[in-house]
DNA sequence: TTGAAAGCGCTAACAT
DNA sequence: ATGTTAGCGCTTTCAA
């Protein structure tokens, strides 16, 4: 294509079926695998095909197939907050694994947190995937959160009460419950003052797990007094361990809502001249690459994060193939015991 | 879609105009904003769009009018490469930044380091996009570096010499001057045994800063076999640093390829009670946001990344708009001064 | 097992 | 300014 060199013709179906001599609907049903096709015709077929270096026309395949072979990934975060998270890492490379077992192509919809774009929505709608996964943590899109009406889509995480149709498909974790196992090892380290540090508040995730933090506190009979807020970033988390510490200088350890903040938490710590575990006990919530890259091991609440990936995508191709999926999938967390419990 | 609920019909073309009563190249014109349509009849027709929340099929319109109005970004690193590395989301966010002022959709393609698979192959030719830009700083992909022939292509980075096709399009920065300023900032600053830490040998970026290296140690009469190799990650930059303090305990300064690896440098040199800047001084490159998120500010050498992604991405539209394009964008670093140094 | 023929939903000359 | 008419490259009945 450089300096206006005029773009090299691709050879089309037909001409595969001339320089085979046979009809294109054969050249289709090979192309497609039908076994209707007889050995020695499928032979010299893929014979012209190869020596033509032939592709098939997507868009044409697509309009006489009704079918797109591709799904979409919508991400309704700007660039940095969703490649800042190593959970995005994974659950995208647990997508790419099973997509790469299908004909299905990927392909990712970066979309503004707040409401996607005209063009996002004439993709998503314009016939150009047969499926989407929404990987969103937040509410109050209600374009996305509506978008199960018009496409099959499997949402990453649950949707936020208000916004959740009947007949929404997600995958997730058990936030709470999670949540509460963390804080109960604390309990059962000894310690009683315990506070905890949240995402944003329109992210389920969020306030699933500050729930699970009261679940345990409550059932040890321990105040839940103890709280700030934070924004799943480390420099929130930072500023959120400042206000805690202040505020209630008596506590002696913190669930924080996600391994990123908790990273933000123990340079907060150190600078305050506190120890950890010794003063105060961190417990994290992801088990993300964060856990472990500080001298101090975090303790986390792990997920599978890269498995939510490959059951997202499973389940929305088995949507796809027409068949009966549960709506709902929990998948299970897990207690990592590091340094800073 | 739910429970096997029919795909609801989207509505056609044909349909807008028969509920319009005028004819589908009217419509067809309407949509494309085409001048040609008398004020009255464009409000009818948009009135029926409206109406019948009708979305163009964007397959057939390809098919078509021979042109997609999509472009794909790949990416040849696996998810974790790409998401753990923050130049790529500055890339991404920036051509992301670009094409919104665009009619084009990005779609991402993440595949296989050392060859894409077939699935890749077929969607870059099957007349899936109309263009490509491909972030690569691997070597040794045939296909990629050969895609320039057969699609308008805009590389992220030179691509390596043997590689390299004379009709290729790229946009970079001058790693090895960049470099050199970093290296020549530390003789300024009186270092006078400078080490240096790589990246891989088959990235064009690592190659250039080594060289830059040496180009600011041959300047000063100084010696440059104070030398060890990373991978541009963190645990590499640990490793690579302990070598090197070993081999080299008269080592005043390091030059490190990467502030990902500069990262892991600090924390290496931390363990081993070396000080930065006072017994070492660091400059690493890139300004990433690992630069400010430790203790100590790493002194390094910025490159524009996000305006990279802008460029890249603009080329690519010229391209595609038929104008004369240059072939080769260098863009320029700067040194950032923090406290390593 | 194979071929002929009719579209899929849209754009783009060419008329008018 | 608007309509008519051919396709774009493929899949898919329907016959043979």
């Amino acid at each position: 294509m450089s300096d206006g060199t005029p773009a090299p013709v691709r050879p089309t179906l037909e001409e595969v079926a001339r320089v085979a001599g046979v009809s294109r609907a054969t050249v289709s049903r090979v192309i497609n695998g039908s076994p209707r096709v007889s050995p020695d015709v499928l032979v010299v077929v893929e014979k012209a095909i190869a020596e033509l270096n032939y592709v098939p026309n997507r868009a044409a395949r697509s309009l006489a197939a009704r079918a797109t072979m591709s799904i979409a990934l919508v991400v309704p975060e700007n660039a940095h907050r969703f490649f800042g998270d190593p959970y995005f890492a994974d659950v995208v490379q647990g997508i790419s694994e099973r997509l790469d077992d299908s004909d299905y192509v990927l392909n990712l919809q970066l979309t503004h947190p707040s409401s996607p774009s005209e063009k996002t929505r004439r993709y998503l709608l314009g016939g150009n995937v047969d499926g989407a996964i929404v990987v969103s943590h937040h509410s109050g899109d209600h374009f996305l959160a509506s978008l199960g009406r018009s496409l099959p889509v499997v949402f990453g995480g649950r949707p936020l009460g208000q916004i959740a149709n009947p007949g929404d498909y997600y995958i997730d974790v058990d936030n709470r419950l999670g949540a509460r196992r963390g804080v109960e090892h604390l309990i059962a380290r000894g310690r009683t003052r315990i506070a905890t540090i949240t995402g944003p508040a329109d992210m389920p995730a969020a306030v699933d797990r500050e729930m699970g933090w009261r679940d345990a506190l409550a059932g040890a009979g321990l105040s839940d007094h103890r709280i700030a807020h934070g924004d799943f970033t480390e420099a929130g988390g930072i500023r959120a361990a400042l206000v805690l510490v202040d505020e209630h200088p008596d506590l002696d350890a913190i669930f924080v809502a996600s391994d990123l903040m908790a990273s933000g938490v123990l340079l907060a710590l150190e600078e305050r001249g506190l120890r950890v575990p010794t003063d105060v006990a961190i417990v994290g919530f992801d088990n993300s690459p964060y856990a472990t890259r500080g001298r101090i091991g975090l303790t986390t609440v792990a997920q599978p994060s890269l498995e939510m990936g490959v059951v997202m995508a499973d389940t929305l191709l088995r949507l796809l193939a027409g068949e009966q999926v549960e709506h709902v999938t929990m998948m299970e967390t897990s207690l990592v015991v590091r340094d800073s419990s």
